[in-house]
DNA sequence: AAATCGGGGTA
DNA sequence: TACCCAGATTT
């Protein structure tokens, strides 16, 4: 691992204690079945979004057994703020008509409809804190621009290199974890980075490269 | 690995 | 209206 990689994820772990964002699915008490429906409603739907109806869907559907037991009209109702409610209460009703409980394993949770290698690591990482990387459209961006041609293209190769980039335990590779989203949310973003501000910006590839260009 | 999908956001 | 987009799914 380069010096680079080293110092950046040490510089992420120091900014996440202070900037990390607060959700209720981020508690350290959150249960597997809470993180798994934050995560499957955060897929292309903004965060404060997911928040206005995350309480009151939690209220009406407390476990699986119970959207087991609903029709899926109210599930369309409960989420239909979200966007994309059809696919998505479909899909949840399936799950639960099939599972009496969320599987643990990341290849069985990735196998349920709609669940794919995000919402599964997110999900695993986040609610029993298993050492497992997450890539999505943040982290790629961000890996790509403080790392250049060292990120890799294939998704394999890339989820290999995010693993190298968590720290030892489960629990700091949770922080590590939501801090790079938060990182990417809030600092890198997808256009005008806040590079001035960055912590990563005497290192990373992609500020460098805009200082050389001044 | 690349193409496709469904649907929300944006120019 | 047309295009773009993120993640999942399909080929």
């Amino acid at each position: 691992m380069s010096e680079t990689a080293i110092r950046f994820r040490e510089d992420l772990m120091t900014w996440a204690k202070g900037e990390i964002r607060e959700y209720p699915w981020r508690a350290p008490d959150a249960s597997l079945y809470e993180v798994f429906v934050a995560e499957f409603f955060l897929t292309q739907t903004p965060a404060d979004n997911v928040a206005d109806v995350y309480p009151e869907f939690l209220d009406e559907f407390d476990s699986l057994a119970t959207i087991d037991e609903s029709h899926e009209d109210e599930l369309v109702a409960a989420i239909e703020p979200l966007g994309f409610h059809n696919m998505r209460a479909e899909a949840l009703k399936r799950i639960a008509t099939n599972h009496d409980e969320l599987p643990t394993e990341p290849e069985r949770l990735r196998s349920l409809p709609r669940v794919g290698p995000y919402v599964a690591n997110a999900t695993l990482c986040f609610a029993l804190k298993r050492r497992i990387p997450i890539v999505d459209r943040n982290v790629v961006r961000v890996y790509e621009r403080v790392f250049g041609d060292a990120f890799p293209q294939s998704d394999s190769a890339r989820e290999a290199f995010a693993e190298e980039m968590l720290p030892a335990t489960g629990e700091e590779a949770r922080t590590y974890n939501l801090a790079l989203l938060d990182f990417g949310a809030l600092v890198c973003h997808k256009r005008s980075p806040d590079c001035p501000v960055c912590f990563a910006s005497g290192y990373c590839e992609y500020a460098v490269g805009l200082a050389e260009d001044q």
